[in-house]
DNA sequence: CGCATAATTAACACATTCGTTAAGTGAGGA
DNA sequence: TCCTCACTTAACGAATGTGTTAATTATGCG
């Protein structure tokens, strides 16, 4: 993986198990066990994709007692998000057309915030 | 890498020499040569990393003579791209808040098509 | 044909990734 | 204190990824 950020939030991204943990992030924190529970994995392995997604910012972790609680941490998504904006008007995603909507119902001296 | 499709794609965005190819892209149509311009790596590996963005079908490879011209294919992309959808409302992207706006807007009973 | 150009395939080295099992750490509870 | 629970670190093996140079394929041209 080369060492750049966007680099490693994709690489982290590129794993099921880690896009799951993820999905699983988005209701709420967890702990490891909790994250590891629907996988069939050792618990090592779990650990080490913590890893993985707390190293490319794309999670972090607390600390309670025993257990450490996992949650979501935005900014890396975001980076990534807005790394896909030019190529949206190639695919013309629901969400590019609605961008092109606002752009052109916008005064046109605007600036972009 | 996972072989399912989103895998593939988020592990070929892994990488700056393929980003920026992609990047090169956006601009038009490219032959090998052109894409392996501003890279300092050896042609085969430019050709390495081009059957990477193929096989993750972000790009697809033509025939004109000698040449192999490449351009963007959307479908992956579009992937990658929805499946951020859910986490935009974590990072307050600019784009979710323009969703937002236009579900606030719409009919309450309008689907999503 | 014979040669140059565009690109790929082959063969290899090296680093990283992802899984395993076994051992270690640190906080709570009997 | 000793045990258990939640989790991490260590050590290892197999597979994959990325780069190299050398050889190969395929097309166009004199």
């Amino acid at each position: 993986m080369a060492d750049d950020a966007l680099s490693g939030t994709f690489a982290a991204l590129a794993d099921p198990t880690r896009r799951a943990m993820l999905a699983r992030l988005v209701e709420g924190e967890a702990t490891v066990t909790e994250l590891a529970a629907p996988h069939d994995i050792s618990l090592p392995a779990i650990s080490r994709h913590l890893k993985v997604l707390e190293h490319a910012g794309l999670i972090s972790r607390g600390r309670d007692a025993r257990w450490r609680p996992c949650r979501l941490e935005p900014a890396a998504l975001a980076d990534a998000d807005a790394w896909m904006e030019p190529y949206r008007r190639f695919f013309g995603s629901r969400l590019a057309r609605l961008d092109a909507q606002l752009r052109a119902s916008a005064s046109p001296t605007a600036k972009e915030q």
